[in-house]
DNA sequence: CCTCAAAATGATATCGTTACCGGGAACGAT
DNA sequence: ATCGTTCCCGGTAACGATATCATTTTGAGG
């Protein structure tokens, strides 16, 4: 089970040079005498030499990899943000090592574990909806370890964090429930505590409150598996359902929980927008197919990958610590389709009667 | 940017040891008494002692670490089998390294070239649809570089294979259309030379003249690019509807083609199944949302990336070179749904009379 | 002819770990 | 008392690459 061998030695000792002599002509070092490197390229050429980057690593103390951590790739946002995170690494000969929580705060401790012990130069988080205690994370980033959030950021940790502009996506999207006829909108959700699930409720609560409409807490649902588990988006809904007075719209704030609404709905045989109008945050790019086409708020997945790497890029080549952290928002894009068709005026005015 | 350097000599240092013994101790080697043991390890716990797996890889001259490239893994059937993949990687001490050719050929050997400069141990592979040429594979299969080929295999590199029953899956949804009173039925497929076009398009030419239709070449179109490129799908379907007796179903042999198709039929405002019916390879596990719900075959992704995995490991792990190969084919599952649904009998008998 | 410096190359230590070889101590057998 | 074994442990050389210091060669200047 061994293959190549071609190491520095090799190319000495077939030129009956040192290694010393052949490692800096390769790196075109200015002590070298223009034949010897010719002579030391052009071999390594002819025989394939290319540098045991495992032995840089141990030299140089970097591994020239980044880890990543996400709830699922599977999940059409993050496979985006990967995609993003990708190029931009691989461009800057950094390989991608992925772990996945599926939302398990235990998976996202022994991810992280692994990732460090394998010597990876950098992280890039976004937390699961398990995780509220963070000083794992906290304990790595006072040593110095670069660490950028991206998503569902920590905000005691001071580092560099990329996120969409959650509460400015959640507030037009609500403001969009609101002009299209609806008046008692519910909010799915993730667990409170999960920073995308403060902003983007943030920004449904505003978008009500500036429209008049008292924000009312029962109408308000956390999935705490972040919608992993079918089972609780069935009991948001249905919670929802057995309200004296049932919602007649329903914001959705993450993808899962997007498609997971809309399943249940349709399995209760509930039509939508007839019955409900439905919208939410989602990157899939099938819910304009869906029955009805889904109207969602999508975020720059791939961009957030892409700025995400080069602030953690920045922070591993940096000489001295850096001090000074950055927080990037970057623009939703509100896409309307017929899952929240205007209601016709008759029952716009019985709503608003309620 | 330095952190924590616990090494071994540190250990040795600190308890007057040399780095000999406490290497053994850590090993629980024989040759160190228990004292010396339990000393050794109650020390390096304290200290929060980790082996430095640069070291350790360049000691031992493998990384435990495996390639994985795949086109795309926002698609997701490769999303699930990398979930599959991962799962039995890190139960086994191993990480993912993972890449994306997005169809290119290009890209894909750019990617292996990358990736094998890293000292990976192995590589699992589903090929892009560009590839024609194997050589860069074929090259590093004969130095005894460990390749498991998985979905998208290679003919002429004898190495481990996980498939899915592409040509039963293919089989059993054809003939489901014949069932349903379909008569001409299209295909829209991958590149023809691909392993999963000749396996699923050999399927569904044989459910036709198992069931007395003749196979029609014109109704077999081909996407160069496999769906990556929306305008090559809308050509497959534009040619298919110039056709002097187009087509009453549409049998789509890869994902991105099953929902490719459906929006350009859509875009072109046709009717699923009132114009024409619909089935096709898929994963996504939105297809029973869609408009219609979509009938659909279904691979089982997360297990050949489990297969996949043991089969790689296997080959790593082998102390003598292995020569004997094995290709495992795991079922597909149909799921019927809208999108074919029966046509009435007087239309069938109709069709028949074309 | 000597000195000195620049130019070109070599020797060695190092990164963290383990494999291999050896070596001292203790102890029983002769 | 001598020898051979065990039992523990230390020293050193790798793994592949580079950085630092050392050495040789060359040639110009005096």
């Amino acid at each position: 089970m061994k293959f190549e061998a071609v190491t520095i030695k090799d190319i000495a000792k077939a030129l009956g040079l040192s290694t010393s002599t052949v490692s800096r002509a390769l790196r075109d070092s200015y002590e070298i005498s223009p034949e010897t490197k010719k002579l030391v390229l052009e071999y390594a050429e002819k025989i394939n030499y290319h540098p045991n980057p495992i032995a840089l690593s141990l030299k140089e103390r970097r591994s020239r990899s980044i880890g990543v951590i996400v709830c699922e790739i599977a999940n059409s946002f993050f496979s985006q943000t990967i995609n993003g995170i990708e190029s931009i690494a691989y461009n800057n000969g950094y390989n991608v090592i992925i772990a996945q929580s599926r939302e398990s705060f235990e998976r996202e401790v022994l991810n992280l574990q692994n990732l460090t012990s394998r010597s990876i130069d950098g992280l890039i988080i976004s937390v699961s909806t398990e995780t509220t205690d963070f000083s794992y994370l906290k304990e790595l980033h006072q040593k110095g370890f670069p660490i950028v959030f991206f998503d569902r950021i920590v905000d005691e940790i001071d580092t560099h964090k990329v996120i969409a502009d959650n509460y400015k996506g959640a507030y037009e999207a609500t403001v969009h429930l609101i002009n299209a006829g609806y008046r008692r909108i519910a909010a799915i959700s993730n667990p409170a505590l999960l920073s995308i699930t403060r902003e983007r409720l943030a920004g449904y609560k505003a978008a009500l409150t500036d429209h008049g409409i008292e924000v009312n807490d029962s109408l308000i649902k956390y999935c705490q598996h972040g919608g992993m588990i079918v089972s609780e988006v069935e009991e948001a809904v249905k919670e929802l359902f057995s309200l004296p007075q049932r919602p007649d719209a329903i914001f959705a704030s993450a993808d899962k929980l997007t498609t997971g609404c809309l399943r249940i709905l349709k399995a209760r045989g509930l039509s939508v927008p007839g019955d409900i109008g439905l919208i939410g945050f989602s990157n899939t790019d099938l819910t304009e197919l869906l029955d009805p086409p889904l109207s969602i708020i999508k975020q720059p997945a791939f961009e957030m990958g892409e700025v995400a790497t080069n602030l953690l890029l920045q922070l591993i080549e940096s000489k001295r610590p850096v001090t000074q952290f950055e927080t990037k928002v970057l623009s939703t894009e509100l896409l309307i389709r017929g899952s929240t068709k205007k209601k016709t005026t008759k029952k716009v005015s019985e709503s608003v009667g309620q």
